[in-house]
DNA sequence: CATGAATGAGGGTTCATTCAT
DNA sequence: AATGAATGAACCCTCATTCAT
């Protein structure tokens, strides 16, 4: 019980941070504004999250968590490994667009902020499996073999991008996710 | 005549702001750095530049503007439609590399900072001819029928997180320019 | 509960507002030198007033209450017009001499400040019935029928006058006070 | 030619003050806007004024012998102490009502800024005249023998606020002139 | 734990005054 | 003498963090 109200406080804590950073930017935030939206006093942010700092942090590791568990889900029993990258890709862009805020948050984080390097580490592990498919891709011949490393950031980027732009053309969401997925498939693949 | 406002110190304090916003981002510089950075007084900033945004702005222009110079350099006389995106692929990563500062301050103005939409379009003005040849590689068949934005944004982020991979990876700078393009084109050409 | 927001606080602010404005004016007098005198840190004086500005017109409606209350009292037991007025003129100026600080602000803030006509309103509110005895004493015949306004600009400006003049001149408080309203009442009666 | 240019310019200055102080009083006032609606650079009203408030006491001079001059013209040849006073009530408040903004800032001069006591006497001695009648007028038994300064202080007051009074009501501009100085001399003659 | 008043360092901007031209 | 860019001390206000209740 006790227990149960503390979890949701620290929860809505994290939630209103997403929604006011994603709407409003780190350095625009004040404390205050996310402990109002959170509906807790000021303090009281401050007993779960020691610093500002230590609460994005929190909220990248929330939001990366919740992507791994949507992206990672059902990834196991796909037979090929062009429906593994097929469905990662899908899935990635459909969630940034459902979740518009997290998105933007993520965003922010990778370009705004300085992440200290564990945390950031903490963040990529559930991810582990798509670097995994990388290698197993290149590994059997049907992906060039180029360094991993590069083509993780190709998809993570052109995915991102993707997202940002079905943000501002709404209309077409499955034919941009097909069409970036054929770009993205034709270029890298023999 | 009293001193006049010389170009010597507008340019000093937008290459301090250059270098100080690479390194801590817009909201955590005070204008004070910028000018002690530039060797001026706090008050001699705001001579030259009303407000901090406005500085921001002119050193988006600045930067865009460079870019451009470089990019746009020797451009018109490429003859065909490979070598002249080619050109621009390479380039553009060349300059990132070789500016990170300039570089990284203009990707935080992209994902951070509200331009207003003047002043953004101010800054685009000078790339207008690489969309034509976006235009002109789908009208000739050569690139598929993709919309022209896709592709515009595509290169853009593709390109980006090259410059951003090879800072992480600066043994293989060549490598990498290669390999990206490959990707690229093979991705989009028929 | 946190810490109340103590009354004593707030009364604080108000009284080192007062002692400072009256030494130094409005727009000569930082916050910081308000919070100080107050002995609260810079920022609690935002905390009990948001701008400065909104401290101000704290500082009117608080002096202009007491004085509404020093000249209210026993006001209405009084039997004839004569005596109300007189009971005004020498308690307005009786209180303007024994509190210097509380007189030089208000009139500080006629002269200097532009005021919102709601809180000018507002401070106007108990003086209510001054203006009432002013009719009477015109229908009565008792005084000419000049417009109240004019009489009551009059003994406003007249008032201030001999306060300050005592400021001068401290040894005649109470002759100044009975010539200046045999003046007035002379002046201004049938 | 030369001394005349020179003239121009302090006159320009204290013109251009007096403009904008009306408006926004002193501590409002850059001494750039009032360069700038002087039509010199901002380094010239320092040639001229060593210090802000050295112009405001030249400003304070300048308006002090204005309307010395307005006052003084023609009183030393009425005939009777009344005309006298009377001529000084009424010409008083006309300029006042004719010359808003200087009235104004000679008001605020008097209220908010502290003259030091060596220009304050500079500025009144054109008016010992005026102190002069009132002696006379108690001398002759007219008036009643109060003490000067006060009398001096009273009509000094009751003009200002015919003045102000006039301000907003513009309509009865030689009513009040007529019952403020009928009031006046009524409470102040035997 | 929760609360929210208290704290004070810091930030963007203003402006009287100086001084190189 | 005139100019206006340069200077830097202030100023109002914000906000992350602390702490008395």
């Amino acid at each position: 019980m006790a227990r149960e109200k503390i979890a949701d406080k620290e929860k809505a804590i994290i939630e209103a941070a997403i929604a006011v950073f994603a709407e409003r930017g780190f350095w625009n935030t004040p404390t205050s504004l996310i402990s109002k939206t959170a509906g807790v006093a000021d303090g009281t942010l401050f007993t779960y999250f020691a610093t500002k700092d230590d609460l994005i942090h929190a909220v990248y590791l929330a939001v990366k968590g919740e992507l791994a568990d949507e992206l990672m889900a059902g990834f196991d029993t796909l037979p090929t490994l062009y429906e593994k990258m097929r469905h990662i890709w899908s899935h990635f862009i459909e969630w940034g667009v459902a979740h518009p805020e997290r998105f933007r948050v993520m965003q922010q984080i990778k370009s705004n902020y300085a992440i200290s390097p564990d945390v950031a580490a903490q963040g990529l592990e559930p991810f582990a499996a798509i670097d995994q498919i990388a290698r197993e891709s290149i590994a059997s011949g049907l992906v060039h073999d180029y360094p991993v490393d590069y083509l993780g950031a190709l998809m993570d980027s052109q995915s991102s991008m993707t997202v940002e732009f079905i943000t501002t053309h709404p209309e077409g969401i499955h034919y941009y996710i097909d069409i970036g997925f054929e770009i993205l498939w034709k270029g890298v693949t023999r």
